[in-house]
DNA sequence: GCCAACGTTGGC
DNA sequence: GCCAACGTTGGC
């Protein structure tokens, strides 16, 4: 019984657009030698695979059709380059097949797909110095590559990034 | 279940 | 290119 109410649930949540409520943001690390958001703007939707690391694939887990993310470049760029959506509910990656302890697909991906560049790229440099963004996972744990950014921390950013 | 050794990420 | 900060692996 619970199952099938919940499946009629889900069903019917899936059909409902997002509204800004319930929409949240994230920030995807990508090193753009390997994929960059040009590389994203050329493909139009891209599974975003290779997240192995359990606290990031949670995150990943978490995204939903309609959230949007920061698309940052590592290495030398070290800035938030643009906007994009998760277009799809996370999947098992058809590349690497398995199950967690939980039953979950081990490793997860979502299709993602490009918004719009930003007008201003925001550098780690600016975040850094800035205190609003002193609990924000890029800040407090380097090597994290999906985080959650938090509604306060998610507004300022696009009044910076000119989005 | 502990922990040393090792591998990786990503800033500098 | 270096290395700090992790996460993972495998011996015990």
């Amino acid at each position: 019984m619970t199952l099938v109410m919940g499946f009629f649930l889900r069903l019917r949540l899936a059909s409902v657009p997002a509204d800004n409520a319930t929409m949240a943001t994230f920030l995807f690390k990508t090193e753009p030698d390997d994929f960059s958001w040009d590389d994203l703007v050329r493909v139009g939707r891209e599974p975003w695979n290779g997240v192995s690391n359990n606290t990031a694939l949670i995150h990943l887990r978490a995204c939903r059709p309609g959230d949007e993310v920061f698309i940052y470049h590592t290495g030398k760029e070290r800035r938030i380059v643009g906007l994009a959506r998760i277009a799809c509910e996370p999947y098992e990656d058809p590349e690497k097949p398995g199950r967690n302890a939980k039953d979950e697909p081990k490793f997860a991906v979502v299709d993602v797909e490009p918004v719009k560049p930003v007008k201003t790229a925001v550098t780690l440099a600016e975040i850094k110095s800035d205190k609003r963004f002193a609990d924000l996972w890029l800040v407090k744990h380097t090597r994290l590559s999906v985080m959650p950014v938090p509604a306060k921390m998610d507004k300022a950013l696009r009044t910076m990034c000119g989005l």
